[in-house]
This record gives structure tokens, sequence and C-alpha cells, in this order.
DNA sequence: TATCGTGACATACCGACGGTATGTGAAAGG
DNA sequence: CCTTTCACATACCGTCGGTATGTCACGATA
């Protein structure tokens, strides 16, 4: 690789990481970016070299943050061999990673209002979103879920889990009530089962 | 009352109104100051005279939103005298409610960016969280629900709830999928319930 | 290796935004 | 009446996101 196209990836990864920590930290409205060139130690000219807008910045973070969730979720689900345990671990996967602060802000809170619900779950579904569907797709196939359309289910349990993790980290001590968050979770999953 | 208070009242009312159509149509970051006066007829003084900043003149219109949320949902269930009915009723008419795209943007999407997560629940608790909650702890009691901590499970089935309703109205025809998401909220609730 | 185009930035600047300080005229109080 | 108060209007500010232009090292070509 060349000189120029390596060091074109080193700015665009240190302003991807500095923006994400002030993201994550302070909110997308309330950084600026002066500030965030200034923490990556380039200017502006920079910033807009490398993308188009704040929003596309952002965006770029976002997609980063949504495939370290997928894969943490991909892989504690693939480690399973029954369909309903990886279900259930995968879920249990999702609300403990969405837990940490920087993937609750930039993740939950600011993705949808900044680029817009439907960007966002277009996202979404890219990402760990899709696995869900997938595992209910397979789990009502092989009966032990009734049969019934994927959609709205799979919106009402992801939804579930990311108000679950939202709440988990605002609860002050997140250890301390994700076993009764988990519990819940579980007892849920556990009911959608046919006997 | 006064000339002065009942004029004042107007103006309130007015900026509250137009603000909350633009907030509503295009989202709290794409609505300048200048447009919201500009709608209401008035200038940027009357403005900033009766609300502290950008992001209090948002407090308002959203408390008002979740005011009418909350109003509905209460006569909704109040209207039932089975205490699950009140349950499965109160939680299909938040659904319904939050489908309209107004409420959508201001209360599910918007909210929890501009003020932070935290004040939107505290906000949201204030409203028809806290209906939730009630409702739930009644049905433990009467031993409909398996003993549990009530924090989770609410959480659960309002970010459940919440997600559905943005997903319903995304989702290009929302009339067409109100069935299956009423359903599939339906089996959840339901599966929660003891034998 | 001399040349020259290209690209990865830096610099300088713009209009618009949220917010504030001050002015004003009509209603309220005496 | 006269004075105070208050619901606004006007004028203005610093900062923001965004852009147009300059600069200089790299890299291909002869």
């Amino acid at each position: 690789m060349n000189v120029r196209a390596r060091q074109r990836e080193v700015t665009r990864a240190t302003l991807l990481r500095e923006s994400r920590r002030l993201f994550a930290a302070r909110g997308y409205g309330a950084v600026s970016l002066s500030e965030i060139v200034a923490a990556a130690g380039v200017t502006k000219g920079a910033l807009y070299h490398l993308f188009e807008s704040k929003a596309e910045l952002f965006r770029a973070v976002l997609e980063q943050v949504q495939q370290e969730v997928a894969r943490i979720v991909a892989e504690t689900a693939d480690a399973e061999d029954d369909p309903w345990t990886r279900f259930t671990a995968g879920c249990q996967a999702f609300l403990t990673a969405s837990t940490a602060p920087d993937i609750q802000r930039i993740m939950l809170v600011d993705g949808p209002a900044v680029l817009g619900w439907n960007e966002w779950r277009a996202m979404d579904e890219a990402g760990s979103g899709s696995h869900l569907a997938d595992v209910i797709t397979e789990l009502i196939d092989q009966g032990l879920i009734p049969p019934q359309p994927v959609a709205p289910l799979t919106h009402l349990l992801s939804g579930a889990m990311n108000e679950a993790a939202l709440w988990l980290a605002a609860s002050g001590d997140p250890e301390a009530h994700l076993p009764d968050t988990r519990a819940a979770l579980a007892r849920m999953l556990d009911a959608l089962r046919l006997p």
C-alpha cells in the first residue's frame, strides 16, 4: 500500500476514533467539528476531504459500532448448537453488549435522531437486526414458535432489548440489575416458546 | 384573567402549536427558531421571553404530546373492569396512538436525543410510563403474572411497544400491518400470563 | 533523475444558527 | 393622570457547519 493511501487510512481511523469518543461522551449535537479535528490533530480540511458532512461522519462511526455489536452477537450465537439456545444466547449477548455507554448513546439514542429512523433501521438490519429475523424464522420453521409474521415479532423483541439496555445503563448500577433484566428477558423469550 | 396574561397564553399556545408541527414534520435539528417564530407570526424576542432555550421549547412540546398519549391510554384502560383486559387494552391503545407520525418523531425519536435518555425517561414516567408499571404491579399482586421485579419487565414491554409503533409507521402502510402487530403484541402479553 | 500531475491535506472565509442585550409601547396599579 | 410593569420587537454577537482555494509531498512517466 502507498504511503499516501496508508496515511489516509491513519487519518480516517483517528477521526473515527476521536469522534466516536466525543459523540459517545456528550452526544452528536453537543460536539462540534472544531473539537473533533482538534482532538484528532488535523483541520477541518482533512475532515471534509474524508467525509461529506458531520452526519456522514456520524454514520461511519455508527456503522463501526453496529458491526462490533453484530460480531459479538453472532459469535455468541454461533457457539451454540441448539437453535433455541442460539436464539436466547444471542439476545442475552445483545443486551449485555448494548449496555456499554458509548454504544448506547451512538447506536440507540442519537442514531435514529441524526439519520432518521428509516435509515437507522436499514443500517440495523444490515447488522444484528438481520440475525434476529433469521433466527426467528428458523424457530418458526422448526415449530418451536407459533407460525406468525416474522417482522412484527422481530421489532417487538428488538425494541424490548434496546430499551432494557438503555434502562440498565441509566440505572446507576448496571451490574446490580443485569441479572434481573436477563431473567425478565429469559422469561419473555421462554413464554413465546411452544410447549 | 388579564388582557396581558391572556395574550401571553395565546402567544405561547401559538408557538407550541407551530413548533410541534415543524418538529414533527422535519425533526428538531432541521427546524430553526427563525422558522418557528415566522410561522407563529412573532419574533425571537417573544420566543425567548416565554421559553429559556430551543431545547426547553421542545421539552414543552414533548410534555404536551406525552400527556395526550397518556390520556388516551388511561381512558382506554379505565373503560375495562378486568385487570388483565385493562392491561392489554392499554398496551394496544398505546401502540395505536404512538403510530401517529407527529407523536413518533417528537416522542420516540428526537425526545431521547434532545433531552438525553435520562430526562426523557423521567418525563415518560410522569406520563404513560407510570401507568404501565402500576398495572404490572397490580397483575403480580393478583397472581396473574409470576412474581418478579417490576422495572425490568416494564421497560422490556415499553421498548417493545415503542419500536413496534415506529416500525409500523415506517412500514409504508400502517393500516395493513396493524392487525399483525397487534396480534404479535397480544401473543407476547398472553405468554406472560400464568395459566 | 527531472518533470509534472495528483491527492491529502491546511488556510481563509461564508451564511446561518442559537442566544442576548436593549429598546418600546400598551396595559395595570396607584 | 402618572408611573411602573411586562409582553414583546429590534439589533446584535459568537460559533457553528460547510466551502473555495492554496500548498506541498508523493508517485507515475519520460
